[in-house]
DNA sequence: CTGAAAGCGCTTACAG
DNA sequence: CTGAAAGCGCTTACAG
């Protein structure tokens, strides 16, 4: 028998083919596979009987040429091996997945020109929402994404860009929270470690601390430089340490810089901690649990924004700016008196 | 002019409507965006002026039913938490990117009934290759893949499944290497800190490294704990250290593990490394060459990896095993005794 | 409930 | 070089 045979090797079973088998429209077998289409029970056993003996998949592909629900979502991402943007990545994916979207990676690299031609192509695949965990693409194109129905979500991004979905972080509160700890450990000498090149989240924290300390008529000493790494934070505490006065507490403006902090307070310039310097972070990565560290920080709420995610995706675009803005808890270790 | 209005909001423009404006056949836009076609240069300028004007992009999904270039690929991860997971995903990831590929990725999760599903997800996007970094899928589902035309690229995972191209590491070459090493630091008493469920790849670590060092007269003593994790690397070493005839020398499965190991050694019972103690990793995760770490590890030649993905991507499947077989270099830090 | 038909947005022989 | 036409694999009103 002809018909029996699956197709040729090299080629997926197609709906024509396991309608030919079952001996039905290639209606019918659409609708065994659509939700809640009306088939009746004896048709869509005959269909599942077919498609399971030609391995039949529904193309997604061609599914989403027709019916808007299945387009993917694109993740714009960098910087992959730094344990922040690892972390989100692993619950956004994970959270998208339960909700059935299928993620487009695209990891745009340390350029920040390439968040605009990443931004473009997510057009290509008529992705229903772009979420920028990287970069900031310029206004003009994140408006072109919108007018054509695709929502652009930012997290912890730039806060000025209109017909966005914003979700960030309640920087003023953590950073009142920030301040208060420092005042309550006594500390009286606070330098700030951040980066030259401020992303508007990064700026947000320098300004609200910076702000809150000024409040209580301290001017903190700030040192900013190249990134955000490890190795960039092991070269503030040398610097700060060596010079004639130096700080009895550092914020962090992540926790990759601390970890070099502490490394090198501790190794190079035997501090204890917390005893003779305090030192906080942000953002509650794996490591600031390691005994190693045992860093006292803010955690990002990651579960919370992929949540806040998933729903910003399920909703059409508007032409308002929508902001959710989500708490970073203290979380109290060994790194600062209490 | 009717005729110039964009298409309406919510909706992007088409090859279509890019014609009708450009005064053209659509075959003629279709042309002037795919490679090697022949237009005119004028043709091809009034379709680029129309494109412009209406914020054209070729939709891709529409491209890939009918061209088969254009299609995704799919990566299977899992624990993007994990420094080696997540910085082997940023290499290949890039690579992709860099040879016009796009990536679907699928989040796995820790369960393994899950790759199996993972990979029949693999079929509704027609994926021309999937990129299995964890779990591991059941044969008959690769056999279908294949079947189909997709490839299916092992990094790192089973050995002994069919129809499928892997990529991993020469562990016999690594663990003779070890072995010497730790002869070198003149370790007597060695200890090995592993996994109790183990994935092949960490099977064959283990297996060449006891291999060896029996032929050295040596009998390691081995720990087994429920994960690969930095905590469990902790947990070894508490047990290793408290029991009658400590270690000297301790290899570490992996580089995770090893950072759990050093913390406790260190902070805990106060050894000192690598006069007291040797500390072997293996994978050169990013904190291995923390200063709080400077862990002698074996690096995954994660660039390579990479490399060797694209190339496997781009070719056809065959129904032959293809192996591409990997060195790990070791990197000497501060660990072990040289 | 079911099938024939039109449509989604593209590509690619086939004539001209 | 160019356009009309058929095809890729699906979905969804539209009649019945």
């Amino acid at each position: 028998m002809k018909t029996k045979l699956p197709p040729p090797n090299g080629t997926a079973a197609s709906a024509s083919d396991v309608a030919r088998l079952a001996g039905v429209s290639r209606s019918a077998v659409s609708r065994t596979f659509t939700n809640g289409a009306s088939v009746s029970a004896d048709t869509r056993a005959k269909v599942l009987r077919a498609a399971e003996e030609l391995h039949y998949h529904v193309n997604f592909l061609a599914r989403g040429l027709s019916k808007q629900e299945s387009r993917p979502v694109c993740i714009l991402v960098s910087n992959l091996h730094k344990p922040y943007h690892a972390q989100l990545l692993d619950h956004i994916t994970t959270a998208l997945q339960k909700a059935q979207r299928i993620s487009i990676i695209i990891n745009v690299g340390d350029d920040p020109a390439a968040a605009s031609g990443a931004l473009e192509q997510t057009l290509n695949y008529r992705a229903s929402a772009t979420i920028v965990l990287s970069g900031s693409p310029p206004a003009p194109m994140v408006r072109r994404c919108v007018e054509v129905g695709q929502s652009v979500i930012l997290v912890n991004r730039a806060d000025d860009l209109p017909d966005v979905r914003h979700i960030s972080i309640d920087y003023e509160t953590a950073m009142r929270n920030a301040v208060q700890m420092f005042m309550r450990a006594g500390c009286q000498k606070i330098a700030l470690v951040s980066r030259a090149v401020r992303t508007p989240s990064l700026l947000a924290r320098e300004e609200f601390f910076i702000a809150f300390l000024r409040a209580q008529n301290i001017t903190p000493q700030l040192w900013r430089g190249a990134s955000t790494s490890y190795e960039a934070g092991q070269q503030a505490m040398r610097e700060l340490l060596v010079g004639l006065d130096p700080p009895d507490g550092v914020f962090c403006i992540n926790d990759l810089m601390a970890c070099g902090c502490i490394d090198t307070a501790r190794h190079e310039f035997k501090r204890r901690l917390p005893e003779d310097l305090c030192i906080l972070g942000f953002d509650d990565i794996a490591q600031a649990a390691w005994s190693g560290y045992d860093l006292t920080t803010f955690a990002q709420p990651y579960a919370e924004i992929a949540q806040a995610v998933v729903q910003s995706v399920a909703v059409q675009p508007s032409a308002h700016n929508a902001k959710i803005l989500l708490y970073a808890r203290p979380v109290w270790r060994g790194t600062m008196r209490n």
